[in-house]
RNA sequence: GCCCUGGUAGUCUAUCGGUUAGGAUACGGCCCUGUCGAGGCUGUGAGGCGGGUUCAACUCCCGCCCAGGGCG
């Protein structure tokens, strides 16, 4: 199921064994939440250097529905995509007002946000649509405290999380499918902990760290980090949900994390900011009217071979949504040659060397 | 030559005899991290020129300049 292959220190590279072929760690998976990355097409998901993608289990659920999915003959015919797939439950949802009616011990209660209806959400519905689906790698449905929440609800939810984590191993029933648990704690590092060391306990396929980037420190996230995976076992894949940016990744791969996901990159693409080794371009700056080198001087994904940033300038301006398509495919290609690079680093044993580099690159932050 | 209308940021435009002259666009900056969001926040920047009335004029009056329209 997992394997590793190479460590330096706590960052490690392995092989995630799916229904849909052997997945090389560390990767970062695109959000696809209808089933889709938006603006981007599976076969420029492809060329970006994507071998996994993540959608969410819940909205597909109610649109088009687990029935039309399975007719379709599962989630990959149905979006046409034949590598990894990962369903997200639908937890994080409860921490958006426009779903969350109410959470309690049975399950979550959500609006619907495409009519006014409500559907009922608990662990187990949660592991079934995601068993209807047929995605890869399914997700626990877990509940997460809203960033700043009192002690009482991150201890209230991380002990929830643990009690629905075994309702959801309990309710999986596809053989074909990996089961993912997530942990929980808020910032707190013993509750932290202690979620961990509970979800671990559950022996799940992977374990995965819920719960952050959502508004805390990045010192913050980084020590919670460190100690949800000091209680993971080290022969089983790791996952943070929600990590992002390179620099990001590249810190939390070295504190020994596999997986990621996030709408990041394709989402500040939309916003019209270009991902580059010197930092983040907002590509509507006058700066960008005459100059006709490429988005990353380095990058050798799709939009940067064939396009300037003049000409992306341009179409942006002129609000031509072709430009925000041009930056999406360069921002998912740059984390993923981010998560590529390090890879191979890792086997090198230069991880350390890398982070630095990349670092000492940056003009500015990411 | 005469008449009319109008001159407010780079551009377009609102309002007003008295508080920070509002908005759009442009320009600059910041943000976005398990997505119903191609979005959100923010900074710089303005009353053609000269005179008059008034306690007070971007606002009312006069002249000039400029622009647009009409008549000759």
């Amino acid at each position: 199921m997992f394997k590793l292959v190479a460590e330096q220190e706590n960052a490690r590279t392995g092989i995630l064994k799916t229904a849909h072929g052997k997945i090389e760690t560390p990767f970062f998976m695109p959000v696809a939440t209808k089933g889709a990355v938006k603006l981007v097409s599976n076969s420029e998901l492809e060329e970006a250097g994507t071998k996994c993608i993540i959608c969410n289990a819940y909205l597909l659920s109610i649109s088009p529905g687990t029935k039309i999915v399975k007719k379709a003959g599962g989630i990959h015919k149905f979006i046409g995509w034949n590598k990894g797939i990962f369903t997200d439950s639908g937890g994080f949802q409860t921490l958006s007002e426009k779903f969350l009616i109410k959470a309690d011990e049975k399950g979550v209660t959500f609006k619907n946000p495409f009519d006014k209806s409500t559907s009922f959400l608990s662990p187990e519905k949660a592991v079934e649509i995601q068993n209807l689906l047929e995605s890869d790698v399914a997700m626990c449905l877990d509940d997460v405290p809203l960033h700043g929440s009192t002690l009482t609800r991150i201890k209230e939810s991380a002990e929830r999380t643990t009690r629905w984590a075994e309702r959801c191993k309990n309710a999986h029933k596809n053989k074909k499918q990996l089961l993912f648990g997530i942990c929980q704690g808020g910032l707190n590092e013993k509750l932290r902990q202690k979620s961990s060391k509970e979800i671990a306990k559950i022996e799940f396929d992977g374990n995965a760290i819920g719960g952050l980037c959502i508004g805390e420190t990045n010192s913050e996230r980084n020590k919670m980090v460190k100690v949800s995976n000091s209680q993971f076992q080290k022969d089983k894949p790791r996952y943070l949900m929600g990590v992002g940016s390179p620099k990001d990744i590249l810190e939390c791969i070295s504190h020994g994390v596999d997986i990621f996901d996030s709408c990041f990159p394709a989402r500040i693409a939309r916003h019209r900011t270009a991902m580059t080794s010197k930092g983040n371009i907002n590509i509507l700056n006058a700066r960008f009217a005459k100059d006709f080198k490429p988005l990353d001087k380095k990058c050798e994904c799709f939009t940067c071979q064939n396009h300037s940033r003049a000409f992306i300038r341009h179409l942006a301006k002129t609000k031509e949504e072709n430009s925000l398509r041009l930056l999406s495919i360069h921002n998912i290609s740059f984390v993923q040659k981010i998560a590529k690079e390090a890879k191979l680093a890792i086997k090198e044993n230069r991880f350390d060397k890398m982070v630095k580099d990349f670092k000492r690159n940056k003009q500015k932050v990411f």
